[in-house]
RNA sequence: GCCCUGGUGGCGGAAUUGGUAGACGCGCAGGACUUAAAAUCCUGUUUGCCGUAAGGCGAGUACGGGUUCAAUUCCCGUCUGGGGCACCA
């Protein structure tokens, strides 16, 4: 009887879906246990080898836990609305909805295919009307919510309108509008609309304006991801950033939090960091300048206080507001045109622009609080307008980038370094001693940074501040797949559909706001997404619909919620659902979503807890990231080559002989053209082809023609251009690749799919096979040739239980101690291993154990049917079908899935002695063996009287005798 | 450019807390079984030198320094691969 994966794999699958044995109940006396993949984006290319890779970690987890005796909640479901199913509508004309769905279904029948634990009944997809409903609602709440920073939480706004009431806005100043002032008198005076616009500046979901890149040619606005190059992606068209009105979520006043409650997080300190920098909390100054034309002044925020003497200019953004007001007549034209340049540049490139310093003056001074020297005002681009106050002061002695631009445009320098400013380069030590700055001569850095900004105080003229790199999170895109916003205008101020002015007397205040069907996704004029094209959508006898969505975030940034209890009609989750489930215990997913989607996750998850709809707000406790599979490409070289005739013509040749002089080509001699640059040529699908040497013969490329669909006439033609410069041991003729590892992409022709796996070698060889790979969180490349070695291992594990010839084999003999033995070991390694997500080395104590019990001829249930039981999570088919053989009448009740983890017990794994490495000098020479509870005396004199360690020391006495228990023993001369 | 992260045999990787570097697997080489193949099993496989052999000596975890009785592990510097940088998800 053979290990038959195929049927074996089926008939497991037909009883855990026969039985439901994936159902998990939110009533159980078990203790929790939450664990959560990342939503997957069903791309239309399917799945592919790496994407599965966290979604096995996680199921061993959860099989593991479910078998030690937690209830699990380990769901999956579908992040459907985004910018790919859009773009390809536009391509092909296909609605999203109807191939959101088909890419939604071949990602079901791939994931189901691996055998996953999920329990699909609570799968969500978030372009679902009943899903959207609450993520509406959600949007709503935030609408209608403050921050109020003395409690620090999220408030309702109508507490804030009682205050501003009661008392204006005295007490609590606005986050959107510092400068805002009013008491209760003028708050009653104002109109509605004022009001409204008062309490914009306020409400956690706003708006305001935002840069996008703009393409006049498509008349839309394109994202980051569709600009390549400075043009459009699609048609190549000139794109420029313009201001646009724009929700936004004020995630801004929660950088606080979001930064302290990083601390209690079971999170990678990588990933805490990238958040901290993310959120970027720098304690400074703001220093108010005043210019010298008298009517306003310039705030800029400084980290470096300290440095204010050595001032020698000022840098506003381009896009400051005060730009033009202050440019004088003569350098007018040379300020716009710069401006113009700045408009076709992104920040990446404004940030990472080094070498190259640009900028322009604007013909005004600013004035020195201090000095009252007058410094010349500039623009540039390294100054970004939502960072800060959009305008630095230039500190050239001290800061790198200010160097770099005062000695470009000749500006004179200040130095406050005294000798340790060289002129060269700026001196940017953060621990040093002040010069040449009036009263802050002499102090140390932070004493300088206290005492200028005492003095800024005293004088009025600056204050202590707090500044965040954080910037609020724009919420709106002019795009047709994607939330609809539950808000209309009602003579141009935004509603939220459930206020009585929207409701009352119309049917326009129930949840969802569903998407309406469009027969065109081209954008609506002036940059709106394809909605304002609905005329009969966007008019409603109340007034006009919000014809922006929202963003691809907006979804995922709360389903961890929804999958509590996905099929709640009445709230987003009840609060029983959430109490019971709380936080998600562990979360697996990419470092990318590091500062994006777990930003957004987790604010939310603090706005839903202080507003008092679930009971914690931290999301995820625990946070894992798995690495990436990549893809091997193999590339020949791509050359030129000329004949004696002066003909030139195109080939393919080995990787590394194309630094040969010439080649030989239909008996002619051509050749190589050199300072040409050769390009490497990628030779499609060559993966699933070359040899273990890494060669491609002239058959193998033919057959990736024939899969290409090449033309069967063409074929040969094509082959025609390859230098075959080897020939196989077989005499196949062969071009030599040199192998790549890259990420793994359609586009990139190095895809290794699942299913085609799985086929070959069933779902828990494929399972065991990507753990074995190598660590969890590290990247490493897919290579379809090593999985021979996992599959033998299953293989020769089945044959422990049955013989190809006598079926099964297992017999009730009383095991042995070395059995005992190695299956203890066994099994305390698996459970440690599972513990610390260390599932490669797991594998790799299977194949041991496998090895070992095969050596020994171990058939005997005692030892057999805990193994099965210890595999489950990682092969839970075999396992299955091993378990029930080893039933009574070879069938149980119930599942192997829902059986009890073996414990390990220590008895059969302690050891007495040990084998000790004896080093000399940190040098290992011999092993002596010592029981673990030998004396230390009696080990140093054992040691030192071996011959051996004699003939070591050659006669010199031991300086120190190091013993390390159960380690080693270390003797230094 | 900035932030994060990695670099160990021909390849994927192991070494969990500073304690025998290379477990386990692939590949490769040789062998057994077989008419043959598949499957399976056995042996060897970091590298240099010495030795017929058993074995011995030395080097070695990207590179250069340092701390330590002892460094793949900790510290400093350099090179280099990957991810992110706010509208891809």
């Amino acid at each position: 009887m053979e290990y038959n994966f195929t049927d074996i794999e089926k008939k497991a699958k037909d009883k855990w879906a026969k039985e439901e044995v994936y159902k998990v109940s939110n009533d159980s006396d078990k203790p929790k246990c939450y664990i959560l993949d990342m939503f997957p984006y069903p791309s239309g290319a399917g799945l592919h080898v790496g994407h599965p890779l966290g979604y096995i970690a996680s199921d061993i987890y959860a099989r593991y836990k479910r078998l030690c005796g937690y209830n699990v909640l380990h769901p999956m479901g579908f992040d459907a609305f985004g910018l790919p199913a859009e773009q390809y509508a536009i391509e092909t004309g296909q609605h999203p909805a109807v191939t959101t769905e088909k890419n939604i279904a071949r990602y079901r029948e791939q994931l189901d295919n691996i055998g996953f634990c999920y329990d699909w009944s609570r799968a969500v997809r978030t372009s679902d009307p009943s899903y959207y409903k609450w993520t509406q609602w959600i949007f709503l709440q935030l609408f209608h919510s403050w921050y109020d920073r003395k409690a620090n939480k999220a408030k309702p706004i109508k507490e804030l309108v009682a205050i501003f009431e009661k008392e204006g806005n005295g007490n609590i100043p606005s986050p959107g509008n510092d400068a805002l002032r009013f008491d209760s008198v003028q708050w009653k005076d104002y109109s509605e609309k004022e009001q409204r616009d008062i309490l914009m500046q306020y409400r956690l979901a706003y708006q305001g304006y935002a840069q996008v890149w703009w393409c006049e040619a498509l008349g839309t606005v394109l994202a980051n991801d569709e600009v390549v190059n400075g043009v459009s992606e699609r048609g190549g068209h000139p794109v420029e950033r313009k201001n646009m009105r724009q929700w936004f979520l004020r995630i801004t006043e929660f950088a606080d939090r979001l930064l302290t409650s990083l601390d209690i997080l079971e999170w990678s300190e990588a990933m805490k960091e990238m958040q901290r920098n993310w959120i970027g909390k720098s304690n400074g100054a703001e220093v108010k300048f005043d210019l010298s034309s008298g009517e306003v002044s310039l705030t800029v925020f400084t980290t470096r206080p300290d440095t204010i003497f050595g001032v020698d200019f000022m840098v506003l953004a381009p896009e400051h507001e005060l730009v033009d007001s202050i440019t004088t007549p003569e350098q007018n034209k040379a300020i716009q045109d710069y401006k113009t340049y700045v408009k076709s540049r992104s920040e990446r490139e404004r940030m990472s622009e080094v070498k190259q310093v640009t900028g322009c003056f604007t013909g005004a001074y600013a004035i020195h609080p201090f000095t009252q020297k007058q410094v010349p005002v500039w623009i540039s681009e390294y100054v970004l307008a939502g960072y800060g106050t959009g305008a630095i002061m230039g500190v050239p002695s001290g800061d790198e980038r200010d160097h770099a631009f005062a000695k470009h445009f000749n500006i004179s320098i200040t130095n406050i370094f005294g000798s340790r400013y060289t002129g060269e380069e700026a001196y940017s030590s953060k621990t040093d001693i002040i010069e040449n700055s009036d009263f802050l001569s002499g102090l140390s850095i932070p004493d300088a940074t206290e005492a200028a900004i005492n003095k800024l105080e005293d004088l009025d003229a600056g204050k202590r501040k707090v500044n965040f790199r954080l910037r609020d999170a724009g919420f709106s895109r002019q795009r047709y797949w994607g939330e609809p916003f539950p808000i209309i205008y009602v003579d141009d101020i935004p509603y939220g559909n459930d206020e009585p002015i929207i409701h009352n007397n119309h049917d326009l205040g129930k949840l969802p706001v569903e998407l309406p069907h469009v027969d065109s996704y081209s954008p609506g004029p002036e940059g709106q997404g394809p909605l304002a094209n609905i005329q009969d959508w966007v008019e409603t006898e109340a007034g006009e619909r919000e014809t922006n969505t929202m963003p691809g975030y907006a979804g995922s940034s709360w389903y961890f919620l929804r999958y509590m209890d996905p099929h709640n009609d009445n709230e987003f989750a009840s609060r029983k659902a959430i109490d019971y489930w709380n936080q998600v215990d562990l979360y697996i997913g990419g470092t990318e979503h590091a500062v994006g989607h777990l930003l957004y996750s987790r604010m939310w998850t603090k706005a839903l807890c202080d507003l008092g709809y679930i009971g914690f707000d931290e999301p995820f406790k625990k946070l894992l990231n798995q690495g990436m599979i990549q893809g091997q490409s193999y590339f020949a070289k791509h050359i030129t080559a000329t004949n004696k005739n002066g003909v030139s013509h195109n080939f393919f040749i080995s990787y590394q002989n194309s630094e040969k002089e010439t080649i030989n080509w239909n008996g002619e001699n051509y050749t190589i053209k050199k300072n040409i640059p050769f390009s490497n040529f990628r030779i499609r699908y060559a993966h699933l082809f070359v040899d273990t040497k890494d060669r491609i013969t002239r058959k193998s490329l033919k057959e990736i023609f024939e899969i290409e669909h090449v033309n069967p006439k063409n074929i040969e033609d094509n082959l025609m251009d390859f230098i075959w410069d080897g020939i196989t041991e077989d005499g196949e003729q062969y071009i030599q690749c040199k192998l790549e590892v890259e990420k793994m992409s359609k586009s990139k022709y190095n895809v290794v799919n699942p299913d085609d796996i799985v086929a070959q070698y069933g779902a828990d060889t494929f399972r065991m096979y990507e753990m074995f790979l190598g660590p969890l969180d590290a990247s490493k490349p897919w290579d379809t040739k090593g999985i021979e070695g996992v599959h033998r291992f299953l293989k020769k594990m089945w044959r422990l239980y049955a013989d190809e010839q006598t079926g099964w084999i297992v017999n009730n003999e009383p095991a042995t101690d070395a059995e005992l033995r190695i299956l203890h070991k066994t099994l305390r390694k698996i459970s440690e291993d599972i513990e610390r997500f260390s599932f490669n080395t797991s594998v790799s104590q299977f194949m041991i154990a496998v090895n070992e019990l095969s050596t020994l001829g171990c058939h005997k249930r005692a030892i057999l049917e805990p193994l099965a039981i210890a595999i489950c999570p990682f092969a839970p088919h075999m396992a299955e079908e091993l378990w029930q053989q080893l039933g009574p009448d070879s069938y149980r009740d119930g599942s192997v899935t829902q059986s009890t983890f073996p414990q390990y017990e220590e008895r059969y794994v302690t050891e007495s002695a040990k084998m000790y490495p004896v080093a000399v000098n940190g040098k290992t020479r011999i092993e002596m063996e010592f029981p673990l509870d030998a004396e230390p005396a009696t080990i140093e004199k054992e040691v030192l009287a071996d011959e051996t360690i004699q003939k070591w020391l050659e006669g010199k006495t031991p300086k120190k005798f190091i013993y390390v228990k159960g380690k080693m023993i270390n003797v230094v001369v």
